[in-house]
This record gives structure tokens, sequence and C-alpha cells, in this order.
DNA sequence: CTTATGACTATGA
DNA sequence: TTCATAGCCATAA
């Protein structure tokens, strides 16, 4: 395996500020290598954790949900701490991306109510 | 070489 | 909005 795939994974995981989120297609755009959206929820799996120095619990789906089962607790547990930071989550069991995302791409005047 | 699998994403019903 | 399908990349059989 690639090891040096799995530490720019790490770093960019390791930037993301607390109270943020990012997506795995991002990270994975962001080492270059926006086709394996897959290999970083696999460095994600293979990840130290927290402890380690990778926030996994801050990597979401691109819409925002978690990752059912595979989590370090689950994605209760992860739900669980990322609103501990001070991530909401929307009554569909998702994460603000619009708010919450990094990077934070949103538009003050954007989607600023209709 | 063809299939199958996977912490993904985009698209269509 | 939620569910299903196809596409993509790398590895294994």
């Amino acid at each position: 395996m690639d090891e040096g795939f799995f530490q720019r994974v790490y770093g960019v995981v390791q930037q993301i500020p607390r109270g943020s989120v990012t997506t795995y297609g991002q990270i994975a755009r962001m080492i270059g290598e926006p086709r394996k959206a897959r290999y970083v929820g696999f460095a994600m799996h293979a990840s130290p954790g927290v402890a380690g120095g990778v926030p996994c619990h801050r990597v979401v789906f691109a819409d925002g949900s978690l990752a059912p089962g595979f989590a370090f607790g689950g994605a209760d547990e992860q739900r669980r701490m990322l609103e501990d930071e001070g991530v909401a989550f929307l009554p569909s069991g998702k994460v603000d991306l619009r708010r919450y995302g990094w990077p934070q791409t949103n538009d003050p005047k954007a989607g600023e109510r209709p």
C-alpha cells in the first residue's frame, strides 16, 4: 500500500478546525487524487484514531451523513463527538455542511433566506 | 483477462 | 427527501 497516500490524508484531516467537518471526496481532491475517495475512507478505517491525531469523526459523506457501523464506536458515538465540538445535526441525522463544512465555502449572502 | 469488493459520489425515480 | 443504480480506482482471485 502507498502509505504516503495515507499520510497525506491524515495531514489534511489534522488540518480540520475543531467544530468543522469535511467529506471524503474533498480530502481526496486536496491530496490531488479525487478518484480515490474510497481510499480516503479506508485510510480512516486504518487511522490511529483521535488519540493518534486523526479526528476521523470530522470526516463525513458528501451529503453530510456518517458511516454506519464502521466508526470507532458507531455512528451514534461519532455524532455525539461532533455535537460536543459544536457541530449541529439536522433532523435527518446529517451534518449541516453548509455551515460546518470545511473549507467553509459558504457565501454570507448566497442562500441567505429567499 | 474478467469478476468481485469497498468509511465514495453523482444522478435519476 | 429517500432509495437504487452506475461509475471510478486499486487489489485479489
